[in-house]
DNA sequence: GAGAAATATCAACGCCTGTTTAGTTCTAGG
DNA sequence: CCTAGAACTAAACAGGCGTTGATATTTCTC
């Protein structure tokens, strides 16, 4: 058409990069916070500090433009232990800190828009069937192993969802370290039946009240 | 303002209230359907088989219509019980079937709409904290009470909308007593700790194979 | 049947949306 | 300095949105 637009794959690090990144950045967050509809380039466009064609110029369209914004990658293999339910352990405070660390991420952004796009509902289902449903079931020694993996995502999926962007008083204001010692054992007890010898017979129960005691917590993917 | 508009509370039964109901109705599924935003009022007038100024006419604005379709009243006391465990139980059981039954009813469209729209984000906080949270948590014995609360609440959310919202395959598939049994002893962890005597030490665990055995299975709020 | 009230429709308004077109400014390389 | 190309922007377009006021049609009452 015009052949005056920026090319993708042109010399590394060229001027327009920066403008790229900052778009970007800006459609994530607007995109994270009020979703696809009401995400107008024209906000995206002033919170970048640039002019709506340009946003244009550069993705070329706002459907595009949110595919990349939700483009995303978990890379579950350094959370994977030999021990499923410490995965899903692993997973859950992956999950929950990397929120609190990066509200913007590209997964918040999947999971606020993936109630009213259905573009966005095929990604999230795609990805959490292959990236973890279909991981934690090949783990899980029970006849209904996939169920139980979708049944763990869909927990992790609501806690967060209520947590982050729902922001339900009670659980938005608790601490991090509460919500995963009461839920760490509901995921434990859901993947990994019958492999809690050692620990007290009620896994929700506190004992002794010993808060966050984990022997090697995970910290998490920092952003 | 014309004063010819139908009155809300005139006499009983004018051939206005069926229009008035089918707007709802078709308003209801637009909802369900694709949220808010994409729910436009031609679009509900449409499928109304209603002029889109007749919306207007009944509903005064598109919030209101909104606001209406989404009022909704849990009776959570047929649902209560003296044990704790069976009310959530029941809750879980009430909430999953009746959205199988009717999913177009007020809670759908609350939730599905809750994610991109802070009015309905506010609608869903103050009824789950009022009708869900404070009268499960008031029969917890924890310190946690409320935050195990929220936290099941979350996690029915959770299931709930990657099941009839978001359709996730495994989880969108699988039969409602295979979810439910595998669900309901999480609850009963969370809610009720140290009170399965009888029961398997693993909650997860299939038994004997009792599907859908509840004494007195509550039908669930049908709109 | 006449008249009034309720119900439904039509055509248009103003606004905001995503996108395009044509043009301007900035930034190298000779 | 000059100019080619990249980076950016102002102005406008077509289309969809919620909403409105006037008007037509149906329904009820006498």
């Amino acid at each position: 058409m015009t052949g005056s637009r920026p090319q993708a794959g042109a010399e590394p690090e060229r001027k327009g990069e920066r403008t790229r990144r900052r778009i970007m950045e800006a459609a994530r967050r607007k995109f994270a916070e009020v979703g696809y509809e009401r995400a107008t380039i024209r906000a995206i466009a002033a919170e970048a500090g640039v002019d709506k064609a340009s946003v244009i110029q550069y993705f070329g369209t706002k459907q595009e433009l949110f595919r990349e914004a939700v483009r995303w990658h978990v890379p579950i293999e350094e959370l994977t232990t030999p021990d499923p339910a410490r995965t899903v352990d692993n997973y859950l405070r992956a999950m929950l800190s990397s929120w609190a660390a990066d509200p913007d991420s590209p997964m918040a952004v999947l999971l606020r828009t993936s109630m009213t796009s259905e573009e966005a509902a095929e990604l999230l289902r795609r990805h959490v069937t292959k990236e973890t449903v279909e991981r934690v079931a090949a783990n899980v020694d029970a006849p209904d192993a996939r169920l139980r993996a979708a049944l763990s995502g869909a927990m992790m999926f609501g806690i967060a969802t209520q947590r982050y962007l729902l922001r339900m008083p009670d659980l938005a204001e608790a601490d991090l370290d509460d919500v995963l010692r009461l839920a760490a054992p509901l995921f434990r007890t859901l993947i990994a039946p019958g492999s809690e010898p050692e620990r007290g017979s009620e896994p929700g129960a506190v004992p002794g009240s010993e808060p966050g005691t984990d022997p090697e917590a995970v910290p998490g993917p920092g952003s």
